[in-house]
DNA sequence: CCGGACCCTTACAACGTTGGAGGAACAGTG
DNA sequence: CACTGTTCCTCCAACGTTGTAAGGGTCCGG
C-alpha cells in the first residue's frame, strides 16, 4: 500500500494537537516550556530531568525559569512510559486499620520515602480473591515491585491464582517480597510465629500457669495457625495441653465472643490457680481482656492472659501485656530493602519476636 | 523540506520495535495480543478496554481467547495517557501507624475498592515541608484526585505553599479534598473540634470535676490548638479554668513525659476531689493514665483521664477511657465521596463527635 | 582556511494505548 | 443495477515523554 507523502507537518501538527488534547486543558507539558523558553523539547527534557548530556548556563536556566514561571510538572506517567520502568511499589495488606498492618506500613513508608519511591495501597479485606483482583490491579499499574504484607491462607486454590499472577509480574521485571509465610517462592521476610509462640508458652508453664486456653484465631490463616501450633506442642511437650483450644476469627470481636461463650459457662478447673488465655495476637487478647472483665473477672488474678505481635498503640493498657514482641516497623522496612536492591537471587530472611513477660501473667506464687 | 515517502513500513517497523523495545522482554502488550489474534491494534483495543464501539462475535472470541493464552496485562499508564486521566487517587496522613489515620485510610480504601480506585499514600511525618514535596509528587503522578487527612499547621508560609501546589493541582483537573480545617479553600471535611472538646469539658464539670490538667498538644497543630481551645473556654465559662495548661507533643510520649514531669512533682490541690486530666487525644490519654499508673497512683480514684477520637483498638482499655467519638472510617469515606462525585461547587460537609462518659471519669459523689 | 570540538536544534521513532476518520463488505431500497 | 446506509474493521494521529541520529552554527587551534 503505497503512502501519499504528506504536506509540511510542523505548524499543522501543533495546531492539531491543541486541538485534540485530551488532558485537561491547564496541564502543562514540556513542550510548553520548551517553547516558552525558546529552545528545544530535547534540550528542555535534558534540563528538567535528562541526565547525561550537559546543556549550557544560559539556556539551563531560561528553561529552569519558563518551568518556574509556567508551574511545569513532569507527567510521572508519560516519563515511566519513555524510560520503561516506574518507581512505584503495591504494598497489600489485609486490613490498614488493623494496628499490625499499619505499623508495618508506617516501616516501609518510611523506607520508600528515602528511595524516593512512592507506595500505592490495597486492602484485600482478608479475602484470598480480593488480594488477587490487587495483586493483577497493581501490575496494571506496572509497579516496579509488589510487597504482600499478609498472612497467607492456607487455600490450595487461591495461592495458586496468586502464584500464577506474581509470575507473570515477575517475568515482566517486577520484584517481589512477602511478609510472614514462605510459600510463595519469592523474597521472604519469614516470621517464625511457631517457635516464638512455643518460648512463650514455654516461659509461662515456667511461671507456673497449668491451664491454657487457646484462641488459636481461624484454621485457613496461615499466621495463626501458626501460632496455635507453637502454643500447643509447647504445651503438650510439657503434659499441660490445653484444657480448651477454641477456633475464632483473627480479631478483637472473634476472640470477645469466643471468650465469653465460655466463661458464661464458667471457669475451667483450675485448681486454685487461675487459668491463662493464651491469645493469637495482641488485639485478640485485649478483646478476651474485655471478655473476662465483663463476666466479673479480674486480670490477672483470676485469668490471666497473653498476646502476641506488642503493638505499639497497646503496650499501655493495663495490665500490661504478656506478649511477643515483633519488630513490625523493622519488619515492613527489610521487605521494602528486599525488592528496593537488586538481589542476585531469592532471600529469604528470618525474624524471630521476643518473649516479653509483663503484668498480665504474673508469676504463680 | 521535502519528505521521502518512507518504504512501506509494517514489517520494518515491527522489527524495530522488538530491537529497540524499552520495556522488560517479558510484557505482553495490546500489539502482541492483536498479532496474535490476528486484528488491528484498534479492535484489540476495543474488545479489551473499548467501550463504545461492538466488535463481532467471532473476532471479539479471538482476541479474548489470545489476550487470555498470553496473559496480557493492560498497561493502565499508557491508557492514563491515552485517555488524559487516570484512577489513582492520593491519599496523604501525618502518620500511617497512628490509629487516627489508619482508621481514616481504611475508611478510603474501602470506598476507593467499591469505585475501582486506586490509592497512592503519602506521609508527611508532621511536617509541612514533606507535605508540599509529596503533594507534588502527586500531582506528578497525574492522580485524579487528592486527599489530605492531616491537621493543618498553623504556619502561614507552608499553608501558601502548599495553597500554591494544590491550585496547580486544580488548574489540571484534579479534585482535592481535606480532613480537619477549612483552611485550603477546597472540599472539605470540617471536624468540628472546638465544639466537641466544649461539650465534653462539660459534661466532666456537670460530673462534678473542678481541677482540671490540660494536656493540649503542640501550639502549630490546629486539631491540638482546636481540642485545647475548646476544653478551655468551657472551663472557663463554668469558672473552672484549667490549673495546669501544658503543651507537649501531640504523641503518647508527649502525654506521658509531660504528665509525668508534673506528677514527679506532686498533684495539684484538689480539695479532695481527683484532677481531671483532658487530653487532646485517646493516644495522649493512654499515654497520660500510663503516667498516672508509674506514679503509683490510680485511674479514676486518684486522677480522672478523658481523651478524644475514640480509638477503635483502645475501647478496651481499662478502666475505659472518656473521649469523644469520632465516625473516622465514615470521615474517611466521606472525603472519598467529595472528589469521587463531580460537584458543581465547593463543599464543607461537618462532622460533630459524641462525647462518651466511661470509666476514666466516673460521676464524683 | 580548514578540521574538529562543542553545544545546540530539528526530526523522528519509540513507549502502549485510545479514538476519530475512513474504507470495504454487504444488505436494503428505488 | 446503481445508490445509500449499516456494520465492522483498519489506519493513523494523538497522549507526554525519552533518546538518538543527523545536522548546523560558532569558536578555537593548527
Amino acid at each position: 500500500m503505497p503512502q501519499e507523502p504528506e504536506p509540511a507537518p510542523t505548524v499543522e501538527r501543533t495546531v492539531r494537537r491543541r486541538a485534540r488534547r485530551a488532558t485537561a486543558p491547564g496541564v502543562v507539558t514540556l513542550h510548553d516550556v520548551a517553547t516558552a523558553a525558546g529552545v528545544s523539547l530535547a534540550t528542555a527534557s535534558r534540563v528538567l530531568n535528562g541526565s547525561s548530556r550537559v546543556v549550557g548556563e544560559p539556556l539551563r536556566e531560561k528553561v529552569l525559569a519558563a518551568a518556574a514561571r509556567l508551574d511545569y510538572s513532569p507527567n510521572a506517567q508519560a516519563q515511566a512510559m519513555a524510560r520503561g520502568r516506574s518507581n512505584i511499589v503495591g504494598l497489600v495488606v489485609h486490613d490498614i486499620a488493623d494496628p499490625y498492618f499499619s505499623t508495618i506500613a508506617a516501616g516501609v513508608m518510611q523506607r520508600a520515602a528515602a528511595s524516593d519511591v512512592i507506595v500505592t495501597l490495597a486492602v484485600t479485606g482478608s479475602s484470598p480473591d480480593t488480594e488477587v483482583t490487587h495483586v493483577a490491579a497493581l501490575r496494571r499499574q506496572r509497579v516496579r515491585a509488589l510487597l504482600l504484607a499478609g498472612s497467607r491462607w492456607q487455600d490450595e486454590e487461591a495461592t495458586a491464582a496468586l502464584r500464577d499472577e506474581l509470575n507473570a509480574f515477575r517475568a515482566g521485571g517486577g520484584r517481589v517480597a512477602a511478609i510472614s509465610q514462605d510459600v510463595l517462592g519469592v523474597d521472604t521476610v519469614l516470621i517464625d510465629n511457631h517457635r516464638a509462640a512455643r518460648r512463650l508458652a514455654e516461659e509461662l508453664v515456667g511461671l507456673g500457669y497449668r491451664e491454657f486456653v487457646l484462641l488459636g484465631g481461624p484454621r485457613g490463616v496461615a499466621t495463626a495457625v501458626d501460632r496455635a501450633s507453637g502454643f500447643r506442642a509447647a504445651l503438650t511437650e510439657r503434659g499441660h495441653p490445653p484444657v480448651l483450644d477454641l477456633e475464632c476469627a483473627f480479631t478483637r470481636d472473634g476472640a470477645h465472643g469466643a471468650l465469653g461463650e465460655v466463661l458464661a459457662r464458667g471457669l475451667p478447673a483450675s485448681g486454685g490457680r487461675p487459668p491463662c488465655v493464651l491469645a493469637a495476637n495482641d488485639v485478640m487478647a485485649v478483646g478476651a481482656m474485655a471478655a473476662v472483665r465483663e463476666a466479673g473477672l479480674d486480670v490477672p488474678r483470676d485469668v490471666a492472659v497473653a498476646g502476641f505481635d506488642d503493638i505499639p498503640t497497646l503496650r499501655d493498657v493495663s495490665p500490661s501485656l504478656t506478649t511477643v514482641r515483633l519488630p513490625l516497623a523493622e519488619i515492613g522496612g527489610h521487605a521494602f530493602d528486599l525488592v528496593d536492591e537488586t538481589a542476585p537471587q531469592r532471600r529469604v530472611e528470618h525474624v524471630t519476636g521476643r518473649v516479653l513477660v509483663r503484668e498480665s501473667t504474673p508469676p504463680l506464687r
